[in-house]
DNA sequence: AATGAATGAGTCTTCATTCAT
DNA sequence: AATGAATGAAGACTCATTCAT
């Protein structure tokens, strides 16, 4: 076998990566065999040591791609014409979209953060470049003159961020909850963005949570 | 061999509980072998068994220990003379005084009950008497004229579940992140208790998160 | 299963100690695996690491273990009414009654022993209180006046455990090596004892050689 | 691909056998990894195993690379004007020169020898040839009148076969030994060659040995 | 009721060797 | 002749659980 060209390499590795994904999600972390990935994969165990150190090194992998998608998402947000429709479907793409099961790996990804230096690391490098884009994204809206609301912009940041980690968990824990109804009632509750109206039919779609929660 | 009493059951169960609880936090549920938690206990891997039927076992007794917690510290904040000042104090209670480690087992134990029916039962026991006696308090308010908020009881509910469950989040990746403020700042953009503004020096404290941020 | 008394559990690590020479001997020390020295011992693996932490752990426990053995038979050599019947035996003991296979297993602990640690520290603490006994036997022995050579006491010792490993790698070499007669040529070469000559009939024995090799 | 000259073959051969040396004598035979001679070498696996069949087979090789060695060694001794000189400056190539960690792989060779029917077969090829030379010195010294002791020249060969492998061997046990003057010491009671005493100052030295050791 | 020795399936990882290119 | 990606069979060790005492 010839030299895999850098493009090759990388393909092998997200192909290895999404196999993770899939073994993860449907297992856990500790509950995934290096062998059920190599099986999902269609490799040899020496194959995939051959582009990942450890199966810690899945995890940071899967982190760093979790990172960019993250990333990628944010930057057409700020591309979209209308502020809070680009805001909405950035929401659609990193929370609401995700899976249960994607949302539990991140779950664990956290947990093991605690006691696994290296993962920790990778968690926190994912973080920070969000919580950076984010507080950038929200700078701008600022300077634009859409930003209304009387707390800082740091401030703000970190608010967006519980909530979106907070639908996160409790989509986890309550997979039937109406996450999107919360979401805007959240963020309309914040008052930060003025463009338009988070969801002007806010306050109906309220008076339906009542009678299906 | 005499018969322990209930009561005598009971003790050890929540002895070995405890045992349990040290250990997790210190290394994770996947982390820490039933070894580790006899030696916390001070007994056998024989006498464990005879309480507890697994590892699993644990976590749900674990899950219920927390629940009556929380339960408890409920029942306290509806006691409370002043409305908001209760509900501080059980947010310090549940939230804001849990450590890190002990947020990492709860992560974990969310991840675990998408995979484990087990665990996902005793957790969706444990949210869903916590929702109930949130749910029921918030009605309380509303009876007595302290629910402002246009939001209906059952919105509000979940709002604070998610800002809670946003809280523990956030702190298990950021450790430095100023919990109470942020608390604050969510709580009282929700505006459902009218009962003395959740903060009055929110705005103040705002400014101040804007320089050390 | 109740607690093992210290007799017992003695008796469990020189049991499975056995399984592991028969083993190393068979196959060496790299060559052997975990599980066949359990089979040997017909024991779980479980077991095997209730009394020994490694497969390294297993040498080390070989290594002290003969080093006993050889110590034992310089406490009986210094009881012979006669020096030099009292070394010959303890030479037939621990060195001409040594199996090839052993020998090879001791070569491999030296060789193993540059490079871990952990088998260098009780192969020298072997080889210090092999030598330590040597001295103390030949200053015993130039106390009595029966030490005629010229050269000290530590220099004595050292070129008898030259002699003693010569003979051992010789043998590993050449099994068919009339191991007896060359350890007599050059003992008494080195005319260290005198209280008999070592060998009456070496001179005899030598012309043999000449047919033989 | 054009075809590689014989020449160029042997050059590739024993360019790979000196990286394997220098592999083996850091990590020892086991503890060598193909891929690591490979990048010792600056080859491929591929390219490793065009030139030799297996890891065994790169013993085989450092075996016969080194008889010739050792062999050539004892042709310069022979041409020496000096008997003894000649024979020290032979020890001091094979014997006291070589360094502790290839020593080591000596004794692993040997280990290796006793359930490895190919390396057997070369070793013992090795120490045939050796013991062969040996003999036919020290018959030529014997014809020359310069063999003195009143022992067989194949006594005799064993003998300093015995001390040469007998200080291997505790040099790899004792690095710190004065390997030279225990070659004296034993060499001069041997007291075969007669060309010259093998150290004069032998006595001297033994009465230092007292002190330091 | 309690002990703790024992089990043994299962884990991650390594590495000598092969072979398509 | 050479590459280096890929293989896959082991191997050392772990640990939840059991059961004889």
């Amino acid at each position: 076998m010839p030299k895999l060209t850098p493009s090759q390499q990388a393909e092998r590795r997200s192909h290895i990566l999404a196999a993770a994904e899939v073994c993860f999600a449907r297992h856990g972390f500790h509950g995934t065999t290096m062998k059920s990935i190599c099986q999902e994969a269609g490799i040899s165990p020496g194959a995939l040591y051959l582009y990942f150190d450890s199966k810690e090194a899945l995890i940071e992998g899967l982190v760093e791609q979790e990172r960019d998608g993250v990333l990628a998402s944010f930057a057409r947000m700020r591309l979209a014409p209308n502020l809070v429709a680009g805001m909405e479907s950035c929401m659609e793409n990193c929370v609401l979209g995700q899976s249960p099961t994607k949302i539990a790996l991140y779950l664990e990804v956290v947990a093991e953060s605690m006691r696994n230096p290296a993962v920790r690391l990778v968690l926190e490098r994912f973080d920070r470049a969000i919580r950076q884009e984010l507080t950038s994204f929200l700078q701008s809206a600022k300077d634009a003159g859409k930003f209304v609301g009387d707390v800082s912009v740091d401030a703000a940041a970190e608010a967006m961020g519980l909530i979106v980690d907070g639908l996160m968990l409790r989509r986890a824990i309550n997979p039937k909850l109406d996450a999107p109804l919360l979401a805007n009632l959240l963020f309309s509750s914040l008052n930060i963005i003025s463009d338009a109206p988070f969801d002007s039919d806010l306050r109906e779609k309220s008076q339906i949570l009542e009678h299906v929660a």
